[in-house]
DNA sequence: CGCCACTTTGAATTAGCTCAAATTCCGTGG
DNA sequence: CCACGGAATTTGAGCTAATTCAAAGTGGCG
């Protein structure tokens, strides 16, 4: 576990190598992609604490006290949001090279649950020490705002969605989200894993997992996806234009409204 | 809509202002008050130019370049989220001390539009001389990211008011949150003036606007709220608990679902 | 093999939408 | 000051997308 005193001794370059997976992310890492670049600086910056994550394990809670922020090396996370009187709600979805955590910020504490959805590993970012090293090098601060700046934007994205679409090209839309998501991160999009039950993906998108359920088999029969045999949670999309296309068909003809 | 993150810090009775000389706002500053607070330091360090503002005015556009992020120090503003393929969401309404334009960091461009829904005045805050602030004072940054915190926070709630709440609550949890809003900022929240048509508080609520005026009849002869004489804008609301009340009691009574 | 959790599909119900008509408000010009 | 016209709002009636309730079907795993 690294502690301040031992950050600093990390010259900017240098990176503090583990054994065995340090050269495996070395090799993998290529110039040019902002996520592995992120990884990366926040690495030989912070050499951050990594915690293995599985299936279920809860990153932080709400309510928690705030003092780190986390970094997703792999795997998925879920942002459960939980009101006072017991509504839960998926609000966001986390992959590789995303942070977790900024709801702590204002209040000093959490004000979300951070779920695992899969086998993975999350870096410890303590803010305090964040904070620190943003003085030696002022793009931690700019990789860090970038993130907030984007979770703003994605969040209004979600809500956007919810507003205005059907319920069928919430789902359409939340596939080309998911594609979209790991394409990005270099992984295959035509074949994707969904980490989520029906009835938490019917929670983030705001409609029951009955619905879920009828929209991907409709659209299935519109050939937009196709089920991977055994198991309903692997879905193959021939053509993730094909699904941005039908978002955009299912709209109401004139959306012109506000003033 | 909840905004349950932003619900603390703030000691009701601070000092409502109004734009005028910085004399008159010296006089008026209590301290304590976390937004006259940030208001006050802004000024200090920055001395930020002034921008008054009038209904309609838009403080920045969709696709404008990213330079300057911006304070409300008086009147409201909607963000308005655009798709390509030519959605409009409103998707999150600001208030006295609020910032604008975190979405712009991320890629150096705004992605929404900022709209002004009344008369009032924004403080233009470079977002260089901002971080360069922030050397002298370290106080500037713990001031913004705590805004970016409980502005993710804030659309989180957002998003889960949309997804877990009937048309009806939704708009009594409007309601509340806008009398709330103006109340932690020191104004009379017995009688509010919405400074918004029924189509865009549908919009920002995901209804239709006959959908909200029917909840506003319902929730007037539910003695919930009342409508001031002359003019559907000025509401009066009676008990604001009795709202909070209304929005709880109106959830299914099993909402015990994920996993 | 058999249980259990998840998923699919159907049928009936309903919250909210669409369409339409009346009403109120407000600014503008006479 | 009042009349007029357009925009916003309210309210009603019918419709529809999505929910609820229910029953089968499927797969994973001890």
């Amino acid at each position: 576990m690294p502690h301040l005193a031992e950050m600093r001794t990390f010259a900017p370059g240098a990176s503090p190598r583990q054994p065995g997976t340090a050269a495996r992310e070395n090799l993998l890492h290529a110039p040019g992609d902002a996520i592995a670049d992120t990884l990366q600086l926040l690495k030989e910056q912070l050499a951050p604490q990594r915690r293995a994550i599985r299936e279920g394990d809860v990153v932080y809670r709400a309510g928690e006290a705030f003092s780190n922020l986390y970094v997703l090396n792999s795997g998925y996370c879920k942002i459960v949001n939980l009101s006072v009187d017991g509504r839960e709600q998926v609000v966001a979805l986390k992959f590789r090279g995303d942070w977790l955590g900024f709801d702590g910020i204002a209040d000093q504490q959490y004000t979300c649950d951070a779920v695992a959805l899969d086998t993975g590993e999350v870096w410890v970012i303590p803010y305090q020490a964040l904070l620190a090293g943003c003085v030696a090098r002022p793009a931690l601060l700019t990789v860090m705002h970038e993130a907030m700046s984007r979770e703003i934007a994605s969040e209004r994205d979600s809500l956007m969605s919810v507003c205005t679409l059907t319920a069928e090209a919430r789902v359409a839309d939340f596939l080309r989200y998911w594609a979209e998501s790991i394409a990005r991160r270099g992984m295959r999009t035509d074949r994707i894993t969904l980490r989520m039950s029906r009835a938490e993906m019917g929670n983030y998108l705001g409609m029951t997992l009955e619905t879920v359920s009828r929209s991907l088999s409709r659209l299935a029969r519109e050939q937009l996806i196709q089920f991977v045999e055994k198991g309903r949670r692997d879905i193959r999309i021939p053509c993730v234009e094909a699904l941005q296309g039908f978002v955009s068909r299912s709209l109401a003809p004139a959306p012109r409204v506000l003033q």
